[in-house]
DNA sequence: CGCTTTTGACCCGCGC
DNA sequence: GCGCGGGTCAAAAGCG
């Protein structure tokens, strides 16, 4: 009762705080549907059809001028259909290439049920610290390796679940609810999945923790809860951001009052708690430490899920947060067969770096290299962990430059279901490099125990033109390919004009929402029916969009109001059709606002604490010189309707404090 | 004045 | 059971 009120008491402030700034802020999103614009100035035909019409009733009218419009109609016309026969070919290469995958995959998996007890043990033989990074916190003693044996047998039977996962598209949707509730768990309350069993006011109420006595009555209602409950039942996941941040703490664009603060055991500098004030009872918290070795280095955790629309400039972090939240969630169900081993393939952690792309990631498995270098990472359930129970923790490390590494601003991907400052020795680490100038996957293997894995791919990619160039999701690195813009794949950005080639997100993801489908069937449809199952499977899927978003702006960062603006204008009139079909649960207008969002944080003079702009919009040079690439996907599907849209600059204010 | 931050106290879980 | 440490509370102080 106590806490109640006293939780209402701050929910009571923090609406206040809310209200004032989103009226400050309402104007600045509202540039966001270009689709109205591009609509107006789409269509060919209208040109046709004027033509058409004033030629009939001005039959007196020089006919020489009905030539030229007639001229310049085929003209037109003739840029359309050779725009349809590019996309034609891009689907016919797709298709191509996802046969071969799945050829490729078929392989691997009759070999890898040959040599799979062979392969344990030349790999247990050959890496001691792959074994320890599987378990990640299991010391290193001769016990430790004994049982590191049996778990890496069951590492490999989940390899091979997950491959199959990835290629035979056994998505588990049907299967108790759990894929919905995997996905964004975190910012996702799908209406379909959740409110009737939670009293919205509770839902995702899960703080505090610790209070047993309200725990009760609090834990039972949430149906993202029930699912942690069921992968964890004590303790819901962590997403620890780390970034180089010389502000207090990060600006993710959401508000933020400090409720505490704690000298915490080896770490000199005290922990802030903040909890969310966006909304009353939003759940989220987050801790916000610097980094004991480096106090350049800001580490942010963020626990629970959002109940409220966020402001745009909070999507993207939220976004993140919860996609790799949900990454572990489900990562953690996977396992659940067995019980303290969780496995996800490297791909998939790899493309997530921004989150959450879980699924289509799930579907880039067939990179050979997966199967040769045990790209798997696994966590350990902490529900086994006899250590202090701490929270799943899936770490975002945005801190560019790591020492041993020349290059990659971008993320490095944790997995930790230990408490990095408490059990720094349990951390397991994925290391992704940015695409600047290395294009490695490495499992960093720190002091802390991290392990190092190097799965770089062995062609260069042309990642110049790749908004998601960091993100590399190639499914097939062993083959040169332009690593064309995610969404240029799907045709988004018609704009730039040299062929592109990769299909990663796009085959993947197609591979997953076909998952009813036979393969065959996939394989025999046309290109048109696969780019209508694309575009229903982007708009299906939200977690794919708001993985999308958090990718994009992630990645994206900051980039220019008007470039990207005339950006998303291209991206539009080019890909209309699929627009129109997006329009789901986030209208494309809302996904291309790219420049309202970040930008504005970054631009806003009123972005005073926060750091986003250091790692949020460190997108590399490459970002900078992309033509195509520069829209961000705001929308944060998780929350309930596409109102939103109520963020502005001025929501960047305090948004840390 | 209202909201946020500070900070010591308190609660709770865990390990010994 | 006790101590430790993390997390939270809540009164007081600070701030705009």
């Amino acid at each position: 009762m106590e806490l109640v009120s006293e939780r209402s008491r701050h929910e009571a402030g923090g609406k206040g705080a809310k209200e004032g700034k989103r009226s400050e802020s309402s104007g600045d999103d509202e540039n966001l549907p270009e689709q109205e614009n591009i609509v107006a100035q789409e269509p060919p035909m209208t040109n046709i059809e004027r033509s058409s019409v004033d030629a009939g009733p001005n039959a007196s009218s020089p006919k020489k001028e009905e030539v030229d419009e007639l001229e310049k109609t085929k003209v037109e016309m003739g840029g359309v259909m050779e725009e349809n026969e590019r996309l034609k070919m891009r689907l016919n290469r797709i298709l191509n290439e996802y046969r071969t995958l799945q050829m490729q995959f078929n392989n691997i998996v009759e070999q890898e049920t040959k040599n799979s007890s062979d392969k344990l043990n030349n790999i247990i033989e050959e890496s001691d610290e792959l074994v320890s990074l599987s378990l990640g916190r299991l010391p290193s003693n001769p016990i430790a390796k004994v049982s590191n044996k049996q778990t890496l047998k069951e590492e490999e039977e989940h390899e091979k679940e997950g491959l199959a996962l990835g290629l035979d598209c056994k998505f588990e949707t049907s299967k108790s609810g759990s894929t919905t509730e995997h996905l964004p768990a975190t910012n996702n309350p799908s209406p379909t999945n959740s409110s009737e069993l939670v009293p919205k006011e509770e839902a995702g109420e899960t703080w505090p923790p610790s209070k047993t006595t309200n725990k009760a009555a609090i834990r039972s209602v949430a149906a993202e809860d029930e699912v942690i409950s069921q992968q964890n039942p004590a303790k819901k996941a962590r997403v620890c951001v780390r970034a180089r941040c010389d502000t207090p703490t990060l600006n993710d664009g959401c508000q933020w009052r400090k409720y505490g603060q704690k000298i915490s055991k080896g770490n000199p500098c005290p922990r802030a708690y903040y909890r969310c004030t966006v909304a009353t009872s939003c759940p989220v918290r987050k801790q916000v430490q610097r980094c004991a070795q480096d106090m350049s280095i800001l580490i942010t955790t963020y626990e629970g899920t959002h109940n409220h629309p966020l402001p745009l400039s909070a999507t993207a972090m939220a976004s993140t947060t919860s996609a790799a939240a949900s990454m572990l969630l489900s990562g953690s169900s996977t396992s659940s067969s067995h019980p303290g081993l969780t496995t996800i393939p490297s791909t998939y952690t790899t493309t997530t770096a921004s989150a959450g792309l879980q699924y289509g990631m799930n579907f880039s498995l067939s990179d050979a290299s997966i199967n040769k270098s045990k790209q798997f990472y696994h966590l350990s359930h902490p529900s086994l962990s006899s250590s202090a129970n701490s929270h799943p923790t899936i770490t975002l490390d945005l801190t560019s430059n790591p020492p041993s590494s020349s290059s990659s601003p971008f993320a490095r991907f944790t997995s930790d279901y230990n408490n990095p400052s408490r059990y720094p020795s349990s951390t397991t680490s994925l290391n992704f490099s940015s695409s600047e100038s290395n294009n490695a996957v490495s499992w960093s293997n720190g002091m802390n125990g991290f392990l190092s894995y190097s799965a770089a791919p062995q062609q260069p990619y042309n990642n110049r033109n790749n908004i998601l160039s960091t993100i590399n999701i190639n499914p097939v690195r062993q083959q040169p390919m332009e690593n064309n813009n995610i969404l240029s794949t799907i045709n988004i950005n018609p704009v730039r004009q040299q062929p592109m080639e990769n299909n990663n997100i796009y085959s993947s993801y197609m591979q997953r929402n076909n998952s009813n489908i036979p393969i065959q069937s996939q394989q025999q449809s046309l290109p048109d029916s696969t780019i209508a199952a694309a575009t229903k499977a982007i708009t299906a899927d939200p977690s794919f969009q708001s993985a999308l978003a958090a990718a994009l702006t992630s990645i994206i960062g900051t980039k220019s109001t008007t470039a990207t603006t005339t950006q998303g204008n291209h991206h539009q009139q080019g890909s209309t059709s699929v627009g129109e079909n997006l329009g789901q649960k986030m209208k494309w207008g809302e996904l291309f606002s790219s420049s309202s969002a970040l930008p504005a944080a970054s631009t806003a003079s009123k972005v005073s604490s926060g750091c986003a702009s250091s790692f949020l919009n460190k997108a590399p040079s490459a970002a900078t010189t992309q033509t195509g690439s520069l829209m961000c996907l705001q929308q944060p599907l998780p929350f309930p309707g596409p109102k939103s849209a109520s963020a502005s600059p001025g929501d960047n204010r305090d948004t840390t404090n």
